[in-house]
DNA sequence: GTGAAAGCGCTAACAT
DNA sequence: ATGTTAGCGCTTTCAC
């Protein structure tokens, strides 16, 4: 049985109102005497208060709901990480659930963290269309973080793609590429507007832009492979490609080697998105970092600001990322290629010490 | 104000014990009559059980603390994805926390967890060393998953590794090659011990087993390419390598690619582990699939018994995990190769649906 | 500066 | 079959 408040009181013979008070650093005045006394007895008795009750007392738990859509999807876990970061400094806790793109699913997980009485929700790729499905559904503060389909409404915290694919557009000019090709990804996505938006407006502003020379994929490999060869086929080709993603990057890479072409010597190649393979693929690919871990704590600092109190609801937030140089751009030269480390593993100095 | 029992029990004129019955489901009896009035009067005002209250009375929070090292590194997802999964089966929730691979840290989030009075506690990956640990920290039931470095404690989940790797070398060894080469991981851990014990058992069965085919590497790409150098330079090279992740697989790849040889064609690859990136590298890798949901599946499974005071220990789980066939082992010849959709994906038909 | 007591929302004896 | 009541561990008025 672990120590409650009543036995800290009882052993430190004052009443559980004053071991309540030095406990949990209330502002009521406590002598100093006093309070040295119940806190060598908490100490003592190994005293932990017990949060449960004390969340039914105060009504507030410290704990906000996360609901994702599935924890596998690549960007998430670092969403994810950003967010608990962010929650521990002010001693909140996140509770996951999963809600795999069911907006019917994630109307029950509403109701099963309503029930558990937490303070807020974090929406994480959610498919729910606006505020009031929410509302409707509990009145508790919430934020969306990185939304797919529709990004500028309140309360939201999404990737600055605009800002992304101009820079990635805007490296390759640099470069000295003036036939740049683009690779979008399928209607309706928010990246698929934005990124087309930015690489638009980058080469329109140096008056290189050729709707000729896009490209549409699905987001995944093989269409990147398959656009990738329709550019090649082309009479007058694309000397460098900006693609979606990196998946589609990664395909269209295999389409120029298998074509018997070069990257980055024949065709340069810049992604998006910055997922770990493009570390350790050849040519590694250069590309624009999602900021999934900022987007994580900046949705988490967004939310208890709301949970404070301190404001209604907060206006959409634009969160950047950086280009990544690596080799399937050509900045670096062709011949020297190293492999980074992965990511998330086991530190090495760490794992030594741990082992037996 | 959302509806308490009071406010349902008075809106339906029974007493409130009589509203706790029907709405708790338990098994005293109530006349169906009531029962019926009690669930509609519910019903209309839109009455949510408040668990924190609950917990409080029965002392039972249904939830248990998951402890990972750090959520993304690449086995922790799809682990608490299982952990997730088998725990809302009985509504039970779990709340995660990074820990870094630091014990010190671990200890403070097992105090953190008790103050919220979870029901159990989940160790992935932990470096904890003993159950006496944490029993000095806080009594309460817990299982390890995924154990690192030392594995056949009580209440450990761990993969069965030592069958993967025999796995692995006998469907190189049943494709004709004699001389199969293994490229091991750094000192200490499990994988590396057990991984290493399968891989010399089957040979060692089919008279094949040559030590100085074994290559040592620290898990990253850089060091299976250079393992990889060091068998191709060997008087008489293996004509098959099974690399002790994929990872390593990987850097084995290119390094026989820069050699001028082929994979599979000169030399065969397996890897370990089926990471994401296996599925769409060229060639895409041939690997062992860590069971990662399923671990995370069965340590719930295990935990919510000693919970339920079915046990007082487990025993070690070992689960297994089984080959996936791709192109780098020449099972499948060399000419056609496929890329795989990305995992944890919104799936394209959803994806169309959601579309504005 | 300290203490007594009410009560957060719920469950479970113990009546009736 | 239904109701009354104590109490889980805590915070916080309100008195002194």
């Amino acid at each position: 049985m672990p120590a409650s408040l009543t036995d800290v009181a009882k052993a430190a013979d004052v009443s559980i109102a004053t071991a309540s008070r030095v406990l949990a650093g209330s502002a009521h005045p406590v002598a100093e005497e006093t309070r040295l006394r119940v806190l060598k007895t908490a100490e003592e008795l190994g005293y932990q208060p017990n949060l449960v009750a004390r969340s039914l007392r105060i009504d507030h738990t410290y704990t906000i709901g996360i609901i994702v859509e599935n924890i596998l999807s690549p960007f998430i876990p670092p969403i994810v990480r950003g967010i608990q970061d962010r929650l521990e400094v002010d001693g909140y806790f996140g509770i996951t659930i999963n809600a795999g793109w069911d907006p019917q699913v994630e109307a029950e997980a509403i109701q099963t963290l309503r029930k558990r009485q937490i303070d807020g929700i974090i929406f994480v790729e959610s498919c729910l269309r606006s505020s009031d499905e929410v509302f409707e559904l509990a009145d508790k503060p919430h934020v969306f973080v990185h939304r797919l389909f529709n990004s500028l409404s309140l309360n939201s915290i999404v990737p600055d793609e605009h800002y992304g694919a101009r820079l990635a557009t805007r490296h390759l000019a640099q470069l000295g590429h003036r036939r740049i090709a683009f690779i979008n990804g399928p209607e309706g996505w928010n990246a698929t507007i934005n990124r087309m938006a930015g690489y638009q407006e980058e080469l329109a502003i140096r008056g290189i832009f050729d709707p000729g020379l896009v490209e549409r994929g699905d987001w995944e490999v093989q269409s990147g492979y398959l656009a990738a060869q329709r550019l090649i086929a082309l009479k007058d080709p694309p000397t460098a490609i900006f693609a979606g993603n990196d998946l589609m990057a990664l395909g269209a890479i295999y389409a120029i080697q298998e074509a018997g072409w070069r990257v980055p010597g024949d065709i340069a190649i810049v992604g998006y998105d910055d997922r770990e393979f493009s570390g350790f693929v050849r040519p590694a690919i250069t590309t624009i970092r999602m900021p999934c871990e900022e987007m994580g704590r900046a949705s988490a600092e967004a939310l208890l600001r709301l949970i404070d109190g301190e404001t209604e609801a907060i206006e959409p937030i634009l969160i950047r990322g950086e280009l990544v140089v690596r080799q399937s751009c050509g900045a670096r030269g062709e011949g020297e290629w190293e492999f980074e480390p992965e990511r998330g593993s086991l530190p090495r100095r760490r794992a030594r010490e741990l082992c037996p």
